[in-house]
DNA sequence: AGTCCACAGGAAGGGCAGGCGA
DNA sequence: TCGCCTGCCCTTCCTGTGGACT
């Protein structure tokens, strides 16, 4: 066994520290957005006074720099708090991963408490006895502690956020801003008033980048993820290139150059060129759908199937010949069949996943329909095959042959 | 110009599971 | 533990629609 690794471990043509090209990696400076970090700088000023900061909504889509500016501005101000001897705290929630009140509260709570005794625990405490040890420990620092909610669309109910946002009122010795973090620009238009004229004080957007930007942004990372030389001169404007063509998302761009990188350093080549980014962007893709498909119910994998093997029988497959198939592909499966306005629904869901392309047509007096094609069949099709949960592809015979042909 | 098809897609509401507070 | 609330999945019912056909 030993030796399988040995080979592996031998040390990389191509990199030289990989972690900086991870989403998670936060760094030293952040090209071409020096406006909103001077914006949310000017707006957390007050912290440094002891004064409360206004709170702060950021919005902007995947990859634009959102977290990556407040983590950068938060860790920043701790420091500059402690040069001026302010006591200024920065708690980070992603919501996506602590998506209830308990759990928020439980968290920023904890955040303060170091003995383990002390400790909120994951469950078993009334709500409001939470509220409280937070309300204590955040008053025990006298000092401002700001907030980030990243992904504060995930949170279930906005109970957590009118609460938060009522913390000062409990408070007098501390001061507490929230900046809510998401990439949905309508997502204050469900939230109750109250709430929304609280936390949205002051609101930032984040642009996306330009295919120029990301070229900077990906320049700056590849001086220390790579050896010297290692990129063809036309590797990073391609990333930056494809990145900005979906829609300016850095994340995408990191995420095309690493895969390239290690896929060229997986063959044991020296340089990473153009080859290694299409490949890059075609795995990038396939791993999206299988990932995709994987998670997908039963229901809409049983869909999908339909969609799948009505394809492949004729060209043009309208959502009723899908339907037919789909009634058939559940009475093998032993599954109860949903009506068509369910399916139609389905249909729409994967169609915004990409996994399917379905285009609303009419064909006159034949009707209005909508005309389905699958995007990488032939990938979708194995990764259906080899679904335990669902009937195996080779078992169908349509009754309606004739009528598909 | 009017008809008609095969749906799309909105609205309302039922059933169920899970979370929450008393 | 129980009742209430909420979100999700789904059904039923309905109106709307583009364009070929009459």
């Amino acid at each position: 066994m030993k030796d399988i690794f040995d080979g592996i471990r031998s040390s990389s043509n191509i990199f030289k520290n990989k972690e900086v090209l991870r989403p998670s990696y936060v760094p030293d400076t952040l090209p071409h957005r020096e406006k909103q970090i001077n914006e949310l700088a000017s707006i957390l000023a007050p912290a440094l006074r002891g004064e409360t900061p206004s709170n702060v909504f950021i919005y902007g889509k995947t990859g634009t720099g959102k977290t990556a500016v407040a983590k950068f501005i938060g860790k920043q101000l701790v420091a500059k708090g402690k040069e001026l001897q302010v006591n200024t705290n920065f708690v980070y929630i992603n919501c996506e991963i602590v998506d209830t009140q308990y759990r928020v509260l439980q968290n920023i709570a904890n955040h303060f408490i170091k003995s383990w005794e002390s400790r909120v625990p994951f469950t078993g405490w009334p709500t409001d006895e939470v509220y409280n040890k937070l309300i204590n420990a955040i008053e025990k620092t006298k000092g401002v502690t700001v907030i980030v909610l990243d992904e504060v669309d995930k949170l279930k109910g906005d109970e957590v956020l009118y609460n938060l946002s009522r913390l000062n009122y409990d408070l007098e010795k501390a001061r507490t801003s929230i900046i809510g973090i998401s990439n949905d620009l309508k997502f204050t238009e469900f939230l109750d008033p109250r709430v929304k004229s609280s936390l949205g004080e002051e609101n930032l957007v984040f642009p996306p980048y330009s295919a120029d930007e990301l070229c900077d942004i990906l320049g700056e990372r590849a001086k220390i993820a790579f050896k010297e030389g290692v990129l063809e001169e036309n590797v990073i404007p391609l990333c930056a290139a494809l990145a900005a063509q979906e829609h300016g998302d850095a994340r995408r761009a990191l995420d095309l150059l690493r895969v390239s990188a290690e896929i060229a350093d997986r063959l044991g080549e020296e340089k990473v060129t153009e080859k290694h980014v299409r490949l890059a962007e075609n795995k990038i893709e396939l791993d999206r759908v299988t990932e995709i498909v994987r998670t997908l119910p039963i229901q809409t994998k049983l869909v999908l199937m339909a969609a799948v093997i009505g394809t492949e029988r004729q060209d043009n497959l309208t959502t009723g010949e899908l339907y037919i198939i789909y009634k058939d592909l559940c009475k093998l499966a032993g599954i109860n069949v949903l009506t068509q306005r369910r399916v139609a629904d389905l249909i729409s869901e994967l169609d915004m996943l990409g996994i399917i392309n379905a285009r609303l047509i009419s064909k006159g007096r034949y009707g209005r329909t909508r005309e389905i094609e699958v995007s990488c069949p032939y990938k979708i099709k194995e990764l259906l095959e080899k679904d335990d949960s669902l009937p195996k592809l080779r078992e169908y015979k349509p009754k309606l042959q004739s009528k598909l042909l």
